[in-house]
DNA sequence: AGCAAGTAATTAACATGTTAAATAAATGCC
DNA sequence: GGCATTTATTTAACATGTTAATTACTTGCT
């Protein structure tokens, strides 16, 4: 058995936590919970889009961000409504408001990258990112030819 | 706002997503789950640990561990007992059965290991651990400081 | 020795995620 | 054009994770 140290999962699981400690405090004092934060950060990127399309973008199963996002319109932080031509389509949107929380939070966000990138190295960092990136990618098409 | 593609905790999440995917068929085969097979692993390599420890080293709060501990003891798949110098800790161990599991799976799960090296290219597999396990390093000593 | 403070693990209450079934609408086939 | 099939989302039932409170024990102080 391959040593639990050579574990791919689990050390991407810990990089995360360990990423992700840093940046909790500025969640909680924002009042958003993490899954709330990644629908607001993808939502400031594009003008509206659909449930599904912002489930994938943001890794999160459908009945997941369902509710997440009912919370969300419930506090004014997104708009949706539903398609005009296909009315099965969900299209979602943030508000001012929401825009307004994403906002604060990125002035804390954005320090606390650089903190990290500097505790891991500017180069060491940038060279994560892209092995990321390229790992992703190779994955998924991998796991895309499996299910057919 | 940085742009949601540079953002590192989704990168790693998305990344975890895409290899879980390959393993999740063999676990559900193996009628264990994602963590109830991280406990089996970690076990596997010592002879006996402290729940607290073996909660750190698999990334999983006590807590959750303590259910998931109830668990596969009732299937005969670990062993609990306490500490005979601290009666205050719990020592866990795996039994035979509990090993079985692990080497059933251990043959699909290097298959899969191959796939991905493979698919991911050897090279940048490795540089991959080596970039997580030393960004993990760093983090986590930027986190310590931060604690005091 | 006796008690306050700290530590390891568990339990309880709650939040979140997941899988499967239900709803609603679009598409394609005859 | 009507009906079976597919697609997008939601709801419901359940499993899992999380935080805070509890239990049981140890340690250190006097």
């Amino acid at each position: 058995m391959r040593p639990l140290h050579q574990s791919l999962p689990l050390k991407l699981l810990m990089a995360r936590e360990a990423v992700m400690e840093r940046f909790r405090p500025h969640l909680l004092a924002a009042g958003v919970t993490e899954q709330q934060w990644r629908v607001l950060r993808a939502l400031c990127e594009r003008e509206e889009v659909e449930a599904g399309e912002l489930a994938d973008a943001i890794c999160l199963k459908l009945p997941s961000l369902s509710r997440i996002m009912a919370d969300l319109s419930r506090d004014r932080l997104i708009n949706r409504r539903n398609g005009v031509n296909d009315k099965r389509l969900r299209l979602v949107s943030i508000t001012p408001k929401g825009r307004a929380v994403v906002e604060k939070m990125a002035r804390h966000s954005e320090k606390e990258y650089a903190q990290i990138q500097e505790a891991v190295g500017a180069k060491a960092y940038a060279a994560l990112m892209d092995d990321l990136e390229a790992a992703i990618t190779k994955l998924n098409s991998l796991n895309q030819d499996a299910r057919d």
